[in-house]
DNA sequence: ATAAACAGTGGAGTATAGTCCATTGTCAAG
DNA sequence: CTTGACAATGGACTATACTCCACTGTTTAT
């Protein structure tokens, strides 16, 4: 199939697939080309970017998915190894959450107390944004 | 003082500051040169450099950073003005904080799924990357 | 006198994930 | 026969916040 059928069929741009090929994702053989020089994607690629879609929907960075790639590729893919991966993940996510939760905390409680005693300051820019 | 002094009591990198100047964040007139065309920074640039690390503590960019920094020369930063700012920034980073929780719990409830059903099919490539 | 440490400027590079543009070529329909 | 839709390629641009580099000039210490 030629790029505009594949990405009616992933929902990716073509601009986004021939991105996704610069990096090396996915790959297409000089062979495969029509004799107009189109590209021909196989069923294969049309699996590999519903594949890429579904491992960055995950959260994983372009380079992280091209990990899961490779091992897929090696047929090295094991459950093991996924969920290896995918528990580093979820602790980066949860570091992550605990850390927008302290911001969050320290904001609200700096909201607090402009609210109680700065806004009886007399100037009128507000101490929140100077107070250490 | 010069910048290397500035660098001492901010904590950030001459380059930062410099960055910042470019940014315009921070200014200095024809003025503030010494002879040797060095710069000058004053007592209120390195308050104003410390109230930009306040600003950007609480997890806003430089541009918002720059938005509280205008407000404050016109000495318009009231409480209101303020809180305003912070309550949409607090509201950002809940939005973001239950968008990753749930990626955490779309993550682990996959991963479940794995242990208890993809180990026991016949190939070896883990099918939680191309399950739907 | 000379080297180290510091200052100034302008511009490039980093990471991330595309998006957009210009230019050229190809194909199908009217 | 021409217009529109699609394809290929290469390169520029976006946002964010710096960081690093090269090159030059100045000051300080030995």
């Amino acid at each position: 199939m030629l790029i505009g059928e594949l990405s009616n069929k992933t929902g990716l741009s073509r601009d986004t697939i021939r991105f996704y090929e610069k990096q090396g994702l996915i790959s297409i053989g000089r062979k495969e080309r029509r004799e107009n020089n189109y590209k021909e994607y196989s069923e294969n690629t049309l699996h590999k970017l519903l594949t890429i879609k579904r491992i960055k929907s995950f959260g994983f960075t372009l380079n992280e998915t091209e990990e899961f790639l490779t091992l897929l590729d090696r047929d090295a893919a094991t459950c093991e190894n996924v969920a290896e991966k995918m528990n580093e993940k979820l602790f980066k996510i949860e570091e992550r959450i605990k850390e927008l939760q302290a911001l969050k905390a320290s904001l609200s409680n700096d909201l607090t107390n402009c609210m109680s005693n700065c806004c009886q300051s007399e100037s009128n820019n507000c101490q929140m944004l100077s107070l250490n």
